[in-house]
RNA sequence: GGGUUCGUAGCCUAGCCUGGUAGGGCGAUGGUCUCCAAAACCAUCGAUCGUCGGUUCAAAUCCGAUCGGGCCCA
């Protein structure tokens, strides 16, 4: 694959991903600055991930957010395939919807999709994907959602709810959409085929449009979903992508559950995060020390800038110091990666205190099938 | 149920026809070099060749059975 080739699916990412391009390939519209505004303006708040494009694209968010003004309320909708344990990258359209969900006072469904990931891993079974949804949710949990408004969705424990809806969904799309959307061929499960209605279902969970923070590469699902929502009666639902987070080992592909070396979990201990970062990291540095402050680094390519930028330094200023301190030579990439460390070592000592305390309100939050 | 095809280290794979206990790539690990990482260079680990049995002095290689995967047909 040559260095401007990139694949973005729902199950694999891979290469230097073109942001601009991939808009344009997936028909999406790019968040102007009259969206940033009027997001601005509805929440009071100018959020980072926006501000800095983390969250870069979106379909009818305006829509969603005019209905809002007229006084028509909608829900939100994310989750996260249980493949492994939770990482990271996996927090930033979690912790956005969880900023959503308090600027707008809306209901909030959190999907694990357990038997998709037993689908479409060979070497997991449905006990090990089960057990993942499971941890994955205390991680949810953790970040402070309201369980009065936030229900989690596991589909083997919620297909009761989950399936007269995906019945509608799945009776509108046929092998051929599926084939093109997905990439199917006639080696592909039937588990697989059928998947995508279910990860449809909750987007009509409640009689209201929906809006969906999640990362681009699940994007095809919801393409699938906007094309048969009239077919059905339902409104199209909207959506919100942010980009992948890069590997620890550098850009050209998203930070993978299950390549240890190159993801942070949210598990890890100080140590653990301390040598990873300063093992792994790729870094956009200097060759030697002398070159560093004579040249500068490049914080565009460097991971650990890349961590601090989108997710784990929201205060601008000093994200701006860090920038051009690194630019011009003057923080050398030990010193920048020492500062991540602490920063994310800060946050997952909180996180984890809440991990915790999740195991008793898991319950709570889980949803009662009907 | 029938047919067909495949099963070699974490992954991809050579070898099988023409039997003599396995070679490569990626990855991983360690080192050199770097403020780190990457790159580069050096080194190392790692496979009783799905399983059981047969033929043979000798089988990943031939034969049989069996298990598992894929596809086609019913």
């Amino acid at each position: 694959m040559s260095s401007d080739e990139f694949i973005v699916t729902p199950w694999h990412v891979e290469g230097d991903i073109d942001y601009d391009k991939l808009i344009e390939k997936f028909g999406t519209q790019k968040i102007s600055p009259e969206l940033l505004e009027k997001i601005r303006s509805m929440t009071n708040e100018d959020h980072f991930m926006l501000r800095r494009g983390i969250f870069f694209s979106h379909r009818e968010m305006n829509r969603i957010l005019e209905d809002y003004e007229k006084g028509n309320d909608f829900f939100l909708y994310t989750g996260r395939g249980p493949s492994g344990h939770t990482h990271i990258g996996h927090l930033v359209p979690w912790v956005f919807a969880k900023w959503l969900q308090d600027k707008f006072n809306v209901n909030l469904y959190f999907q694990l999709t357990d038997d998709e990931k037993f689908y479409s891993k060979t070497n997991l079974t449905l006990e090990e994907t089960k057990k993942f949804a499971y941890e994955n949710a205390l991680d949810f949990i953790a970040l402070g959602f309201n369980p009065e408004k936030t229900k989690i969705i596991i589909n083997t424990k919620n297909i009761q709810t989950l399936y007269p809806i995906a019945a509608q969904v799945a009776k509108k799309i046929n092998f051929s959409n599926t084939k093109a959307t997905f990439g199917f061929t006639n080696e592909t499960n039937i588990g697989m085929i059928f998947y995508t209605s279910l990860q449809s279902a909750p987007c009509f969970i409640e009689d209201k449009p929906v809006l969906i923070p999640l990362g681009v590469d699940q994007d095809p699902h919801f393409r699938l979903t906007r094309d048969i929502a009239q077919k059905i009666g339902k409104q199209k639902p909207a959506l919100i992508h942010n980009i992948m987070i890069p590997a620890l080992t550098g850009p050209g592909g998203k930070m993978s559950a299950s390549e240890e070396k190159g993801t942070i979990y949210t598990t890890d201990t100080p140590d653990v995060v301390k040598k990873k970062i300063n093992k792994y990291a790729f870094s956009g540095g200097q060759p030697d020390i002398e070159q560093h402050r004579k040249l500068g680094g490049n914080p565009d390519i460097d991971v650990s800038y890349q961590y601090l930028r989108i997710f784990f330094e929201p205060d601008d200023n000093k994200l701006k110091k860090i920038y051009e301190d690194y630019k011009s030579g003057k923080l050398l990439s030990g010193e920048l990666k020492a500062i991540l460390i602490e920063k994310i070592n800060e946050f997952l000592k909180t996180h984890q205190e809440k991990r915790e305390k999740a195991k008793q309100q898991i319950e709570q939050f889980l949803l009662e099938n009907k």
